[in-house]
DNA sequence: GAGATAGCTTTATGTCATAAAGAAATAATC
DNA sequence: GATTATTTCTTTATGACATAAAGCTATCTC
């Protein structure tokens, strides 16, 4: 029999994620009482990530937050991975599970879409979490419902369903991941990211006077799309990342509703093998 | 008019990205003579990643490799921020950059966009480097100019091709991301992904005996893929992954062809130079 | 009360990036 | 050929971080 390493500690992970005990009254027990919940402690590391992003966020920055050290948490939480596990599924408690729509099964992927990427925007320190590990928690299976149970409306074949919906999950949290980011850099540096897009443009034309010549078709297209700033209270890159989530969106979309109307010639998975 | 807060440091970066000087004999300067050269930093560097990945990545382990001290790099290089940038450009330049297809330009995405996805999957670190703000690099504009250019044998008017282009990008290393991310943490903590799985997934029923109530649609569809493992010598995980690939790909090209033949009604603005 | 136990703080360890200062090597200048 | 300026590289120091270990303190059970 095969013995999982660090299984003693997924199991507290999971108690911790999926505990229901959270309104069982204690039990009255020896020793001091608890002058913290772990829902304060996770809510305490949310706004902290909300407000100065994931780099800020420290056992001692949480800790001071609820005027503890930060080594009084470990009596709470087993470290930091699994703080960290517990406010991604915590937050994803935002996510909608009954957007508007209907029947229509793409108005209302839509409007998910569209919430999930707002979501995204609101907690950009989401994005920064590795997905090595599944989190497995209630928040993160109540979104996947919600997503599986709008497009299993469309009638797509069970074992394309999941993984178009993986592919989609993907494409929204890469977009949002790039404002995400641009968002956090301002803090850091202080510059915004146009000024400091502007200084390196600068610089590139100065270092690569033959740009032109080496990338002709992105020279020609960038041309051909004229400036047209849509709201300048807007940062420059943050639209553009915004006009790429919705047309994005709306060809994945498509292609999902020609995979509906016309099944794949191969059954199931498509696409050849990889090579490798 | 606007001073750039770390432009000195902006042009230093952009130097080294773009340095022409590589074949230049080094006029002879007073002082000692440099032992390294940036490429060989730089080599060095790319291969502990590779090897170890990005948590292994420090100065000093970088530094041991050419038999010098961490300290050492910071003659030739401003920091390592800059460092994981020269990194991320160079590696850029073993993605093709003339896939074979012809004038078919879905054919050669296709096979462009598998070329990028085994490159990710070769250099799982490039994923967890911040897109914060874009490094602006040769090897990143070839690779940008290549994609555009194949695509624009479609006909995609210019507003939405670099949009179309960008949304492509990110779903390929979303998808590359899980694969990468799975791959590097069995090395960390001593177990396989597919073990961690079967050990969490178990877990999973101890504490939600009614996940089949709260999940009524992921559990049918879980039900309804039987377990259609292609190939026992890949773990799980990464299979699904390559399969999720090629759907999404498939289903994100159908969709760019629908818009080709069917332009919409009118998407909105352009602007500047290219995102990333 | 007397333990026992659990929360919390203090202290310590090791890792990291990188600043500061010094040692060593090398070219230009006298 | 000695001196000086300049550059590479090492040593040492600093401060941030996660977290282990040990101790203090409050609160329970007996």
């Amino acid at each position: 029999m095969v013995v999982f390493v660090g299984q003693g500690d997924a199991r507290r992970s999971m108690t911790l994620l999926w505990r229901a005990d959270r309104t069982e009254p204690a039990p009255a027990r020896p020793g001091r009482r608890p002058g913290l919940t772990i829902d304060e402690i996770v809510d305490a590391a949310i706004a902290l990530a909300d407000a100065r992003g994931m780099a800020a966020l420290s056992m001692n920055a949480v800790g001071e937050r609820l005027g503890r050290t930060g080594m009084a948490l470990y009596t709470y939480v087993p470290g930091k991975a699994e703080l960290v596990d517990l406010m991604y599924d915590r937050v994803l408690a935002e996510v909608p599970t009954d957007p508007p729509g209907g029947d229509d099964w793409r108005a209302t992927l839509t409007t998910w879409s569209e919430s999930l990427w707002e979501f995204y925007l609101r907690h950009p320190w989401m994005l920064q979490i590795s997905h090595a590990r599944a989190v497995l928690g209630p928040n993160e299976y109540t979104m996947l419902e919600t997503v599986v149970r709008i497009l299993s409306g469309s009638g797509l074949p069970a074992p394309v369903l999941m993984r178009v919906v993986n592919s989609l999950l993907h494409f929204v949290r890469g977009v949002a991941r790039t404002i995400a980011e641009t968002r956090q850099a301002p803090g850091v540096t202080g510059v915004s990211d146009d000024q400091w897009w502007y200084a390196r443009s600068a610089l590139l034309d100065e270092v690569t006077p033959d740009f032109a010549e080496r990338f002709p078709t992105i020279s020609r297209l960038a041309e051909e799309r004229a400036f047209e700033m849509a709201d300048e209270s807007v940062p420059y890159l943050e639209q553009e990342a915004r006009e790429t989530f919705h047309i994005g969106l709306s060809v994945f979309l498509d292609g999902i509703e020609t995979r509906v109307r016309r099944p794949p010639a191969g059954p199931g998975p498509a696409g050849p093998p990889t090579g490798r």
